[in-house]
DNA sequence: TTGTATGCGTTATCAG
DNA sequence: CTGATAACGCATACAA
């Protein structure tokens, strides 16, 4: 069943079927109309593959995660799906991981199949190797990142992500407020140190030094999820001066919350804590944690009406925006 | 940059281009060495979508999920995508929501776009209108099912999912064991019921009556998360002889368990719990939550095994596979 | 307003 | 082993 076939039944061309098909406005109502007829009782449906060939464009984008499960991920996955499918895209996931040459294949994997454009989330997109060659490809291709900043930006990638600076600037002022005085800052090391992680840090410790006059920075990482929490108990015993933990994520504060608990620290008066991601389970510990929401929506929101702006040559698309994130106090801060 | 500029510089057709793309065997070496080193320095990449409409063959499979951000829904999306890109295909994801419209609608974006068959996952793709449409369209396109049973099965779908008559034996029996004497079963009300709703039920039932002789069966239904869990812990007090709750999902039991441990319900001596998915969250709540595990790697396995079958036209595809829960022990059960 | 004919980039058939 | 050429299903200039 094809376009032939339903120009033979209606005694039209194919050229007037295909404009039926694509609303075009030079088509008599009588051939509309019998046309439109015999399409909806012979359930035809036009062959898209075809289609884009013949008009060299897919309406189809790419979007690349390194892992869908992840909290981020794929609430950013569930928006960007959602905002692109009303504006007549169609979507293609790659689940990418962090390894450079699976993320490079499904850069390939997109290019053939002729995406319009590539949205990329996550920071593993940061990476030199990786960065350079979307660099190149985004001359052809127009392409957006959530929660990426690359050193060498490039006008062609929309680049969306949060101002961790002042992120921590309002936890640490929270704290402060909170009349805590030495602050523990915890973090994941996963081997390799993201510009997250780096932002994240060099943000705590501008804050300790706003707020506090001093950087008295202690950092403690966690990198075995079976070892290094006991440790982490034993080292705040022996440094009881510790009245708050600024954590790099919220998946090590929700961890580290049930080891305090169980130790018997009393959170928020003895020791306050503040996450980072506002993931729901924060809201499942014993007590809610404090968090800071990266506000996915937004940031999906501006990256797509961007990159909707570099796909129509609009030269008004911001290609470098930084969004402020929100401090979500909850149980575990006073 | 296409197939007809790498013949011109080879000095080759393009029918031998092709072939050295495709790795046909009939080429010389000396050809294929000349294009092959043509096409890496030119860089040039095949147009899939001028080889789907040649070969009528895409390559592209559609992944249905309802919400992307469901425990259930990513990690068999996870899975997956792995699985699938391994085996050489694209996925095409779509978040089609619960409503009808939207998932006939996603139906056909895939039908346009030619996909060569068609994964579902989740229970609301069990709706009788939808899954009759998609038993038409199984015909012509293989079609898999993840934690979906549908009443009028049909042979051209692969249907994968848990036998929860057997999960709620299994953790009734651990209930009985533990010596607890009267369960409550605490269930979503969602607005309709869906077959697996029905099926743990049933299935609880049934233990009741296995573990205790007789079918002293008592639902608690949580409808207003804000309201409804307040009134759980009121009934609790008003009928203290319960003490063990059976949840029909994590996501009920991780709020509950909050509550509970506020009044100060002593879990698992006065109160066991039982949840069901093995999300991730009921682990971050103060006592790990016991649940039970759908196997979803196993599931997804199991389900693209036997779609391949189907592609392959073997007649030993299996379309109706039920998969034993695993029920996981953690500290709200003795 | 409608139809004819050609092109989109690749594969595949059939000769050579 | 290689090349010319006709599909694949649709869109669109150009003609009528």
């Amino acid at each position: 069943m094809d376009i032939y076939d339903i120009a033979k039944k209606s005694g039209y061309s194919t050229a007037t079927v295909s404009r039926v098909i694509n609303n075009s406005k030079n088509v008599s109502d009588k051939a509309r109309r019998i046309i439109e007829e015999i399409i909806k009782e012979s359930g035809y449906k036009p062959n898209r593959v075809a289609r884009s060939l013949a008009k060299k464009s897919t309406q189809l984008i790419g979007i690349m995660v390194p892992d869908i499960r992840g909290y981020f991920e794929s609430q950013s996955a569930y928006e960007l799906e959602k905002i692109l499918t009303d504006k007549g895209y169609t979507t293609i996931l790659c689940v990418t991981t962090d390894e450079l040459s699976r993320k490079l294949a499904y850069l390939d994997v997109l290019i053939e199949n002729q995406v319009e454009a590539i949205i990329g989330v996550g920071s593993t997109y940061e990476e030199d190797k990786f960065y350079k060659e979307l660099s190149e490809l985004s001359n052809d291709i127009p392409t957006a990142l959530l929660n990426v900043v690359s050193r060498d930006r490039v006008d062609s990638i929309v680049n969306v992500y949060i101002d961790e600076a002042d992120a921590m600037d309002k936890t640490v002022g929270l704290l402060h407020k909170s009349s805590c005085k030495k602050i523990l800052y915890i973090s994941l090391d996963t081997g390799f140190t993201s510009r997250s992680y780096l932002a994240k840090k060099a943000g705590f410790m501008e804050a300790l030094d706003k707020y506090y006059g001093s950087i008295d920075f202690h950092e403690f990482k966690i990198k075995d999820f079976d070892k290094d929490f006991d440790k982490l108990i034993i080292f705040l015993k022996e440094n009881p001066t510790f009245d708050a933990i600024q954590f790099e994520l919220d998946s090590l504060a929700v961890v580290a919350y049930k080891y305090l608990a169980k130790e018997g620290f009393k959170v928020p008066e003895d020791l306050a804590l503040i996450g980072f991601d506002n993931i729901q389970a924060t809201n499942y510990t014993n007590q809610a944690i404090t968090s800071v929401d990266q506000r996915i929506s937004d940031q999906v929101n501006i990256a797509v009406d961007n990159l909707m702006k570099l796909l129509e040559n609009d030269d008004s698309a911001n290609t470098n925006i930084v969004l402020k994130a929100k401090l979500v106090e909850k149980e575990t801060t006073i």
